[in-house]
DNA sequence: CATCGTTGTTCCAACGATGTAAAGACTGAG
DNA sequence: CTCAGTCTTTACATCGTTGGAACAACGATG
């Protein structure tokens, strides 16, 4: 592999020569500039990154620290990160968190100025002592409390109101909800938005129509439809906090012979492609992930370079895509 | 950030002899090695691996160059990957090439040992010219066409040879593909598995029977349904060379009224997640993932030592996986 | 007591790049 | 023809780490 030494003895000039043309400074004779660059294409150099990071005092990686690739939305989310931190020369390094508190604590604290420049996270357990960062960080989703981190993701509330409006409005009485969590701030926010929308519409909050989800895979929605189908007056719609835990509802609707969306409307939240291609095809809360993405790497690209900025909170759309889940075809 | 200097410093001794407690050399002094390592949890020292790699000629890094990350099976495949690296003490880099030629020739360009210390590809296109490699690689799957690179994966035309065998068992006898392609290796073994499966039955290979497929997503399949539905006698069968090909038949059988499994059987490959809670679910040829993620590990671990291996071809394990598309409940 | 091998430690160079400062080349004005 | 001022290039130190050689301390040996 050539280095900047190879190409400056091949074009007789000096190391520093050759680095002030292949960082573009200015002030190169023509003469010069020419005959390193022919030599640049002669050897097919390329900057050695390591060696380049550690002049610069910078790593040259982001952190994006997840629960699991497996899960479709962070599988495309994770896409489109490492597509906007490539436009800020920055390479993704993932973590798999299995969405586990030990998991979270491990990969925190294994970050660090001297592996990464920043970090995105994605956290579900962490309590709000955990948050003892050392790099630039940005949360997705939302924090049950006060946690001293920047933060971009969609409004919460309105968007699962939108989504339980959206059940209203189709004459749906008896609405459940799917995905409770006892610490996840984001399952809190769903569930205020779903309150707020039966509250709006003076319909009442029945304690046994709201399900937990201790995970949130499509078996735990599969096995909370189970639950409210045994209710001696099931619900007639159902509100799920994601995509899969919707896939697992309408799994056991399946199985239970009860059609979707004739005797059970189903909405989701996040919108995965899975989504668009199921039978039936499911309503769903789209928050616009490549927004996400890049609000999150420009941020700490901005923080990166200054670290002590106030803390952010980047709210980014969404929208609710209708689909045979709610309006039959 | 606390440096080997900090800690000798704070020891009262040389950096040398910080590094060779760090690494674990014998010859230390007790009473030193114990100074050293209050020093180093005292400081909370972490190496920095940019440093430590730029000495050791390393970069710390494999790529894992596949198309694209919101496909079920390479998010999968991904954070098992992931996972089997870490075991060796590498990150993994990623990149997307979206299935296309540019972006697999870029990728490829991109490597180098500067970058990373091998490299395991999943290319969709690539042409036999295009292997010019200067860091130890895997391929995943299967080329068309004699390639000087190892690869791991299943046998390929075995296991679409059982996938069909499913569908004869049952008693189909007009049996449809989905999936063939023109250039990639991995479809035409599946293509032949498939061939085969009808000759040792005394079934005819019929042309208009088989539909390709450029790419590999759901519409690609739902689009390829669609053809075949609309020929006189349709199939009573398809074997889909992906899930996600299948989800979108299924896809289009529903929307046609053709009734899965009853008036129509379908086979996967891949074995996604998603498969197992569509409705119907899908009949599947499960690889063994996470048997191939640590075996293309293994291999480049071994590589990387010494590069001039013979190249290898390691097998892994799959199953037929038997759900509703095939067989009702 | 000189020599020896074994341990334990330090010093120095190097990995490949870049920032700094200073030297060298060139220009035009006086 | 000199001098200041601007461009252009270079030598050197440095980022944090590790390999190798050199060196120091030690008890054991002849």
């Amino acid at each position: 592999m050539a280095t900047l030494k190879d190409v400056a003895r091949l074009a007789g000039v000096s190391v520093k020569t050759v680095s002030n043309v292949v960082n573009g400074y200015s002030f190169v004779k023509p003469d010069n500039r020419r005959r390193v660059e022919e030599a640049l294409e002669a050897t097919g150099y390329r900057p050695n990154l390591g060696a380049r990071n550690l002049r610069r005092g910078r790593t040259g990686f982001i952190a994006l620290v997840l629960p699991e690739l497996s899960i479709p939305y962070f599988a495309e989310l994770t896409g489109l990160v490492i597509a906007a931190a490539q436009e800020h020369e920055w390479n993704v390094l993932i973590e798999q968190t299995f969405g586990t508190l030990s998991g979270e604590r491990s990969a925190l604290a294994s970050l660090g100025p001297h592996l990464v420049d920043a970090a995105i996270l994605s956290p579900e357990a962490l309590q709000v002592d955990d948050f003892q960062l050392t790099v630039p960080s940005v949360m997705l989703g939302e924090h049950a409390v006060d946690v001293p981190i920047s933060r971009v993701g969609i409004d919460n509330v309105a968007a699962a109101q939108a989504a339980v409006r959206h059940l209203i409005s189709l004459g749906r009485k008896r609405i459940a909800a799917i995905g409770a969590h006892p610490h996840r701030g984001t399952a809190a926010l769903r569930l205020e938005g779903y309150r707020a929308a039966l509250a709006e519409a003076g319909l009442p909050f029945v304690e046994e129509l709201v399900v937990p989800a201790l995970n949130y895979h499509r078996a735990d929605g599969a096995a909370a439809m189970k639950s409210l189908l045994d209710l001696r007056t099931p619900p007639d719609a159902v509100f799920c906090f994601n995509d899969l835990l919707a896939i697992g509802a309408m799994r056991t609707a399946a199985e239970r012979f009860v059609r979707v969306p004739h005797d059970l409307a189903v909405v989701g939240f996040d919108n995965n492609e899975e989504s668009v291609y199921s039978s039936p095809s499911l309503t769903s809360i789209a928050p616009d992930k490549a927004a996400i993405a890049s609000a999150a790497v420009d941020l700490l690209q901005r923080r990166a370079g200054q670290p002590d900025l106030a803390l952010e909170d980047v709210q980014t759309p969404f929208s609710l895509q209708v689909r045979e889940s709610t309006v039959a075809r």
